[in-house]
DNA sequence: CCGAGCCTTGAATTCGGATGCAGGGATTGC
DNA sequence: GCAATCCCTGCATCCGAATTCAAGGCTCGG
């Protein structure tokens, strides 16, 4: 571990330029008292000794840190890396800091969250990952508040905000029945996961009603690979009944789906066989695949979401929990044939 | 600004523990002497009051904060999130944090690394942007290491780790000369980046010597929507003497210019145009791409970063700046006909 | 049985700024 | 011209845990 060099402190900065300490300190903050000339001198002093406040004894003091923790999914899912830059610049702009985590999809994430609860920050965003019932009360004592991205909610205590992955699916579903599907194999994430599960009853809820079709499940495991995989097990199979219709869960694994489908059993789409994503990811929205899909609107769920941040921890306890349901946008895309009539 | 509800702290413990405070700390502190007992008692209490030890005051106290920043460029470029991901994950491994910062390719970043340097972190890495000697000296004075990842440095005082961007483009250069390439378009990245600048220095060195070859370089903004519509200029315009060979000097580039050949001209890669991309990111490497190109060891480099960030810190003044330059690895590809031969 | 040595323990102090408070100077009002 | 007011300013203290140090309890050896 490193052990890091004493720095320069208020104080050298404060005998340097002939004042006392608390000036110095004053001179860093805005909106403090203290006279233009005096503020100058100090700053000047300040740059010569290359001092720099630090921010751990001021947050200690002032019970502020300016930090944000987002615990993110795997990077390698544009979607979360999508949503961390919009998280970024935005929490950047407000001058506040992101600590970063992450977690696999459905891994086991409280030794993370512990982590995150140590440092005396502002809020906490979970954009993968269940939160355990004992670090809800956890993060309640902390006077930590906690924002549950695109993530269903289970108990009643936390906030969250989320696309409508139920009625998006539903869109998506309607769809492609309408479009003529009737043997559809529903690709799906991470099973224990609420996005994955709402995406799948929400499609199931569309398609169900529609007379003569036959619905089938695999596992994606949320990622290209798996989606890629799972295809190529599926169509080496022996069944005679392949699918007419993929739905996949997520964008990432419709577009490992595509790539499949196209290389290794030579299926056009949507002529062979239509397919259709959740998220929007640009990737998917790219000439190779320009996959018929429903868009989460990222920036507006991370507003939100920032702004759930800023319910006054100390009214956290009796503060209602909030949630938050955007509605995503349909993209038609050329991979579910006739689009945009059937659409709701 | 939130403002924290005061946290239990190790008094509290110490308190209904019915010992002394610092005893709480040992508790806490592995390897401290302690008896078992009365650590058990004491991590008892801790977690009847939900106690968490605030790291900002353990870090100001112990002068260690187990906390790196991360830089990096825009994460809707793969590049940047498959390699903040590495970093998170290996960072998280040895339970350090990721302080997370972004700033645009090119942008004015100095203010957000006085951000970062706020903070008394263990290290900084720079995957974008450049340093100002200013903040080389701040970095200096406040003893905070410094590692360059995949940016030339430029004086003497910074470490740095990167690509053998110079060579590897080299090889991609002589590859496409020697499949027949004469008229080469390059599609620069940034103007000011070294990253950028190397790579189409290293190409042109190989190209050069090639009897009747033509090249012409345009900006392609370092993502995929400025090459794609580069392309889109550049193939509308009169000229009769389109290229017949594409080199962006990276993938995402490359990707843009793929799209737009394909779609908005219907160009057949590699049959009518030849085209090379640099990084190795994953969606280069998929079906409807199988992108040439050369690919950064991200692991290796981000495993090479954090152990230069140890220097010590107290060393930092004596210690001579370490550089690594890493070999990238040539992956075929087939937007490249006849790969392989050429290669070196 | 006594002293050397080791481990545990708590009191006091430290880390680096922020802040409540009271004193002092300048400004304003009458 | 004198008092009331306002604004700066520095002193003292606080934030919460880590660490130094000296004292006390124990073990072990002779």
């Amino acid at each position: 571990m490193a052990r890091l060099k004493s720095r320069v402190t208020s104080f050298d900065v404060a005998k340097l330029a002939g004042v006392s300490q608390p000036a110095v300190s004053r001179a860093f903050t805005p909106g403090a008292s203290i006279t233009k000339e005096k503020r100058d001198r100090i700053l000047a002093a300040a740059k010569e000794l290359n001092y720099v406040p630090n921010v751990f004894a001021s947050s200690l003091s002032s019970k502020r840190s300016n930090m944000v923790a987002v615990i993110s999914g795997n990077l390698n899912n544009p979607f979360y890396s999508e949503t961390l830059q919009v998280f970024v610049e935005s929490i950047q702009r407000t001058h506040r800091q992101v600590l970063a985590f992450s977690v696999q999809d459905g891994r086991d994430s409280d030794d993370v969250m512990m982590q995150a609860m140590r440092y005396p920050i502002d809020g906490l965003v979970v954009t993968s990952a269940q939160m355990s019932s004992e670090l809800v009360k956890l993060s309640e004592g902390l006077g930590i508040p906690v924002v549950m991205f695109n993530r269903r909610v289970v108990g009643s205590e936390l906030s969250g905000v989320q696309c409508d992955n139920f009625e998006g699916s539903a869109v998506l579903g309607r769809l492609m029945a309408a479009a003529g599907a009737r043997r559809i194999l529903i690709v799906r994430g991470d099973p224990q996961g609420s996005t994955s599960i709402d995406r799948v009853q929400g499609f199931r809820s569309a398609v169900d009603k529609v007379a003569g079709v036959e619905i089938e499940e695999v596992d994606g495991e949320s990622s290209y690979s798996g989606a890629r995989n799972a295809m190529i097990r599926r169509f080496n199979g022996p069944g005679p009944r392949f699918p007419d219709a993929i739905f996949a869960v997520n964008d990432i694994m419709a577009i490992g789906c595509a790539d499949a489908l196209n290389e290794n059993f030579g299926l056009k789409i949507p002529d062979d066989i239509m397919l259709a994503g959740f998220d929007g990811i640009r990737e998917g929205q790219r000439a190779p695949y320009s996959l018929t899909t429903v868009r989460q609107p990222v920036e507006r769920m991370v507003a939100e979401t920032l702004e759930l941040l800023k319910a006054a921890p100390e009214d956290l306890k009796g503060a209602e929990a909030q949630r938050r349901v955007i509605p995503g946008d349909l993209i038609p895309g050329h991979t579910v044939p006739g689009m945009g009539r059937w659409a709701r």
